[in-house]
Order: C-alpha cells, then sequence, then structure tokens
DNA sequence: GGGGAAACTTAACGGAGGTCAAGGTGGTTC
DNA sequence: GAACCACCTTGACCTCCGTTAAGTTTCCCC
C-alpha cells in the first residue's frame, strides 16, 4: 500500500500509477513536491463515505485506486448516482473552486485510496502554474457536457434506452467485445446502484433486467452480463418513443 | 445601436453595460483592446439560430443584449431547453475549451446582439491573463452545479414540483414580491419553451398550469402570472413523491 | 454452519404523464 | 376584414413506471 516511507498507507505522486492521465501532470518536479508533502491520503472500505453534501469544502481528492460513487440528494431523500470516478480523477474541484461547500456525496464502491490536498495547496498551485487551471477547466467542461447529455436522456428517453445506454458506457471500461460482436461485462455496480445511476427505483431496474432477458439483448448472472450482439443495444437508444 | 464608430451594429467592449458582471472584466485595458478590436457583433431576430449543436466552435460569443436559449436535442429529435442565457454571459466557451464541435445549439428568444470572439483571441489572452482561465473555471463550476441539480430533480421530482422551481427560478430576474408574499412574474418564455426547460410536453405543461389555477397557486394570463402567496411555490418542491 | 440483514426479484395495482385528435386563440399579412 | 399560421388548450385513452407487499437469494459475521 505504501510506496514512500513518509506515511504509512500514503502512496508517492511521483511513482503514482496514475500520474499520467491527471490534471496534475503539468506540474514540474518541484511543483509535484509541493503536492507529494502536502498531501494525506487514507484507505476506504466499501460504503465509506469521503464527503457529504454540504461538508466544507477544504481541498481536493485524487483518487489513486478502487472506485467511488458521486451521489446527490434532495430534500425528499430521493437520490441520484450522478457518476462513477476512477484512479487518476480529482473529486470536489469544482466545490472548491467555486467556493461552495460540497454539493454533492463521494463514497467508496470498492476499497480504495484517496489523497487529499488541501486548499491552500491547490491555491498556490493555481497560481504558480497556469496550465494546470486551464487542465481543470477542460475537465469541467467535460464534466458539464456529460451532464447535459444525462439531462436530455433523463428528460426525455425510456428506461430501456436509458439502461442500454448506461451497459454502453459501461462496457468502454469493463466489458470486452470479442469478434463476432458480442459483449461480455463485468459489473461494477450493483443494481440498485444502476437504478440510482438512471434515476428509477430497483424494482424498475430488476423489471429492465427481465425485459432484456426476455427479448434475448441481454442475460444477467450476478454481475456478469453477457449481451450476444451489441448491435442490440444501440438500437434500444433510437426507439422514437419520446417524452 | 452602435457605440463606437467601428462597425455598424457592434457596441464598444470599454462602454459595454456587462463588462462588470462578465469573466472579460479581469482584462487590463490592452486587453480589452484585443477582445474590442477582434470581435465581430450581430443582431439575432428572435427565433434565429447563433449556432447549432454539431457546428464546429471557431470561438465564443458574448451576449450584448437580449435573451438566449440554449437546446440540446437527441436522435429521436426531442428537445429541451437547458438554460436561457442573459446579457454578460458567455457562450460556447466550453465547447471551445474542449475542443469539441458545440454540443448544444442556441437560439435567440428576443431580439438580441451578440459578439463573437474568434478561437485566436481567446486563446491567446487565456495564455496573457491566467486570471480568465480561472475565472471561466468558477463559471463552468456553477454551470456544473446547476446542471447535476437538473438532473436530480428530472429524475426525483414530479412534474408540479418542477414546474414550482421553474417558477421560483425565474422570479429572481423577472418578478416582483410584495409586502404580503404575492408573485407578479413576466415570464420571457413560451409555455412549449417552459415545457421544453422541464422535460414535458406542451399538453402537460397545460394541465399543470390548469391544476396550479385550480388550486389557487398561480393565475396565469398570457406571460403574465400572479402568484397569490409565494410560500405555496415553496411548499410544491416538498412533495415527497419520489421517482 | 446458522442466523440476520441487505440486496434482489416478482406480482398486483394505480396514477402521472405521454399520445392522439380536435378545437380555440391571437397575431401577422394581404 | 379575411385568411393563415403558430401557439395554446382540452379531452379521451393507454402505457410506463412508482408503490406496496411478499418472497427469494446473497452475503456476512458470529
Amino acid at each position: 500500500m505504501s510506496v514512500s516511507g513518509k506515511s504509512s498507507d500514503c502512496g508517492n505522486c511521483f511513482t503514482c500509477q496514475t500520474r499520467g492521465k491527471t490534471e496534475w501532470c503539468v506540474l514540474s518536479d518541484d511543483e509535484l513536491e509541493i503536492v507529494d508533502q502536502g498531501k494525506v491520503c487514507r484507505e476506504y472500505m466499501p460504503g465509506e463515505v469521503i464527503f457529504h453534501e454540504g461538508d466544507d469544502c477544504r481541498g481536493v481528492h485524487c483518487i489513486e485506486r478502487g472506485l467511488i460513487g458521486v451521489r446527490k440528494m434532495n430534500a425528499g431523500g430521493n437520490e441520484v448516482l450522478l457518476r462513477i470516478s476512477h484512479p487518476g480523477d480529482t473529486m470536489g474541484y469544482r466545490s472548491f473552486l467555486a467556493g461552495d461547500d460540497h454539493n454533492n456525496s463521494a463514497e467508496a464502491l470498492e476499497p480504495s485510496v484517496l489523497c487529499f490536498i488541501d486548499g491552500k495547496t491547490v491555491h498556490s498551485l493555481l497560481a504558480m502554474n497556469p496550465a494546470l487551471g486551464l487542465r481543470f477547466l477542460r475537465h469541467a467542461a467535460q464534466d458539464l457536457n456529460a451532464a447535459e447529455e444525462k439531462v436530455l436522456q433523463t428528460a426525455t428517453l425510456p428506461v430501456r434506452a436509458r439502461f442500454a445506454h448506461l451497459l454502453l458506457v459501461l462496457k468502454e471500461r469493463y466489458g470486452v467485445v470479442d469478434d463476432n460482436g458480442s459483449l461480455d461485462l463485468e459489473l461494477p455496480l450493483s443494481r440498485q446502484d444502476m437504478a440510482a445511476m438512471i434515476g428509477i427505483r430497483p424494482e424498475s431496474m430488476s423489471r429492465t433486467i427481465r425485459s432484456f432477458e426476455d427479448d434475448n439483448i441481454a442475460h444477467f448472472s450476478g454481475r456478469r452480463v453477457h449481451v450476444p450482439d451489441v448491435k442490440s443495444l444501440y438500437e434500444e437508444l433510437e426507439i422514437p418513443i419520446g417524452l
């Protein structure tokens, strides 16, 4: 778990596997040293919460290992799973930069290791290296596109299409497509988390899964999914039943 | 319409009414001069499109006057109105910064004047003045919060609550609340555009309006709305009927 | 291994809201 | 003023999905 000898369960930014893919890759060695000195790492068990909606936002979290779910809930207690974040992703930078409290919560979905970088350090790095801000800006732009896409889908697509879309998104990271177009997928999410991702109840998730089984679109066994023909998922997206 | 003598219908950045509220307010006079020289302004009539989804994004648009609707549509032709943008807002900066084509479309809802600033100019200003990037970053962070809030609402709130929320948002800019808590509102949107904002069909918009009338929550006459007690709108938001 | 909690599934029911079709209203043009 | 058009409203119908309430399976933890 530990790479440097500095802290019991703390990685080292210079040797971090995810370094090349993160916003921080634009930092010079001197600047990275500042991050490395200032960060605090911790391991989280599944279900453990990294921060809650409404918490004071004191800095950013960078995922070293594991899988994190970002949730948001409303007054009535209803909850959606906005997205899942992976190693290399930096979390909480938006609330931090906007100067707000956290406006969603983060929870470990697998055993995960996160590094916390405090606000003062982030601010001085942003001042020191303008490229860092631009990287975050680009990232925010992409997140925003994804969020607007999700608004559109939630408002206009029926549940089957939203679920097909979710499977297609998960395919990119968790799936294998073979030569004849069949897909095998190992889901990183529980049924209820999948339901929360597409904005439906667990009961509807079960029904949708069964209707996919009945239509021979996909076969589910625990978290293993087999899709005989990926094309059939794309066809689901096209179904013109509007809002 | 024209302030400088430079171009027939082109304003002047130095005297622009919206200047203080925009991202561009961090620019020095020299830098603003670059914007002013490089920009191209144009008037758009209601219904006229500024850019389409999928168009090549060559720069950003800054709204000098008027009201612009930002729309996004899916393969099936269903459309949502993601937000409305006002004088001082800069549009298209996200697609531009992410290096993508436009991923939504912009259409004038009122007679409007927009200034176009080409990509080369924006890039050189970002390089010249890091504070500009940070301002855009903060703006993107706020937009992202709004978009995620909208995902949550669309997925978990019934139509009445979403409509009550829309009226409360429009209240901030277009409404007047008097001493005894009653609200008068002049809607900037047609019924079908309001429907597109909360992700429903025009028929459902009509039905929802009528149910608000029946319950004495709000009274509609064309684009004039009278709400006897603003509290009743807040109460609509709380209704626990979940998704 | 056994017991309990959480996750998942299934079925029956009902209501919110989409669809379709028809009619009303208002604004613009000749 | 007539004709046209877009926008809006209304009603009838029906489907999708939330609700409720069992029941089943899985997974921990003693």
